[in-house]
DNA sequence: CAAAATTAGTGGCTTTACGCCAACAATAAC
DNA sequence: GTTATTGTTGGCGTAAAGCCACTAATTTTG
């Protein structure tokens, strides 16, 4: 860069005003799952605002530009604003933009998508007002704000075409679980039936879980089974093909 | 929605006003993947303006408001901007967003990947100005604008990651090609050898291909291969794991 | 307290897919 | 014609996956 194109971007920053600018307002929205009773579950926010007060949400909103560095830090913010915990998983989605979706025009939102055992949160997210849990089914079933119906079906796209060659599953349970809580927690994401020695076989042969002993019949009959939970450091990349047909 | 909620919506749709928020500057960039000879090339345009005047970047820009109606149509529009053609295959691979990618403060880009046959784009290409194809490596290797190496290299996994479980490179050829030539796309795109055998079971099981009738022996050597051109309509779908190690 | 019920875990056979390599086929070069 | 070169297919050994029944360790029930 010469001295000349030096001076020349100085001066195109000082003339430089985001407010001539017509931008989209970019919100991030995330989609939190978790497992309550075998069955999968999603956080959705009663909206208190307009626009589309009343109806229910995915969590997330603006990003604060003083608050947020970070995209991925906005939806990890807004998530904890509503549980109180860590996701032990976040991910990108995709990110929608137009100008139909909100009736302020141009608008951009980023959806992530986290995994979560229940139990950490159950206690701060009651507390939380307009805020609650619903079974998936009953989530999709309703009129949702905006475009959160589609938001919330590409999360949960992603998740069971995900499950298919990774162990996200895992982090929907609390911690220790047994193997066919596993396997229920994977059958639960993908809809279908999976065959026990396979998923066994495979699991196991993965190496990323650590047993801890023997389960303390909970109550449960039948013969009491290992318990485990997964390796430590298995955050984003746990690539294992776990799946078949089966019956 | 009671009669006062309505009436209360439309008085904050009136007072709204998208200049009271800071929002931050979005861009849409896209990476588009071709075959030239074999070996695997990106489009990159030099920058006219500031900021980064004079670099190398992946074409994009900024949403136009009044002219897009969507974000993959905005990447569409660039795309063909500077190819003359419509890619065969888009997706979106990644959204990045913070306050030190761009020197004008808080920007987001959404980043799409493209993948497109060389001949088409060939003519048109040479005659738009500072627009080139360049062979992957050296793209890699130069100083790129602002973040785009980053973007670069996300698009270049996605491709290779998705070819794993995809027939993602059938885009990057000109039809009809040989199955040879297919599996040297794969191969390229990898960058594994592959096992012949193997491959051509599963692309032909696969039924994704209509075979053209014989090679006219363009002064290659050996026997003519036959030709396939992808079966219309598989544009977005069409998952089949066509991989091993092989020799 | 014994038998039945229930859930966890394993043995072992069958089937399928894949890697590998050699044979065969069709063309150009010499 | 003979050789070199590339495309295409056959067939076999091996590893993984599916399947189903059997064993194991508990609680429940009469």
């Amino acid at each position: 860069m010469t001295a000349s194109d030096k001076a020349d971007e100085q001066r195109f920053l000082e003339e430089y005003n985001p407010k001539d600018y017509l931008s989209p307002l970019v919100t991030v929205d995330v989609a939190i799952f978790t497992l309550i009773e075998g069955r999968l579950h999603v956080l959705l926010v009663k909206r208190a605002n307009h626009p589309e007060r009343g109806r229910w949400a995915l969590p997330g909103g603006f990003i604060d530009a003083g608050q947020d560095t970070t995209l991925s830090e906005a939806a990890a913010r807004k998530l904890e604003e509503k549980t109180g915990v860590t996701a032990p998983y976040l991910e990108q989605v995709y990110t929608v933009g137009d100008n139909t979706r909100d009736p302020r025009g141009w608008s951009v939102t980023v959806l992530y998508m986290a995994l979560m055992a229940h139990a950490p949160t159950a206690a701060f997210v009651d507390s939380v007002a307009d805020t609650r849990w619903w079974p998936l089914a009953d989530a999709m079933g309703q009129d949702l704000a905006f475009d959160h119906r589609q938001l919330l079906d590409a999360a949960r796209q992603r998740l069971s075409n995900k499950t298919a060659y990774t162990v996200l599953p895992v982090h929907t349970l609390d911690a220790p679980f047994t193997l066919t809580q596993l396997q229920q927690a994977f059958e639960e994401v993908l809809g279908a039936a999976l065959e026990k020695k396979s998923f066994r076989r495979r699991i196991l042969s993965a190496d990323i879980l650590d047993e801890v002993g023997e389960a303390p019949p909970p109550g449960g009959r039948g013969r009491p089974a290992a318990l485990f939970r997964a390796k430590a450091g298995l955050g984003e990349h746990a690539f294992v093909r776990v799946v078949g047909e089966g019956k």
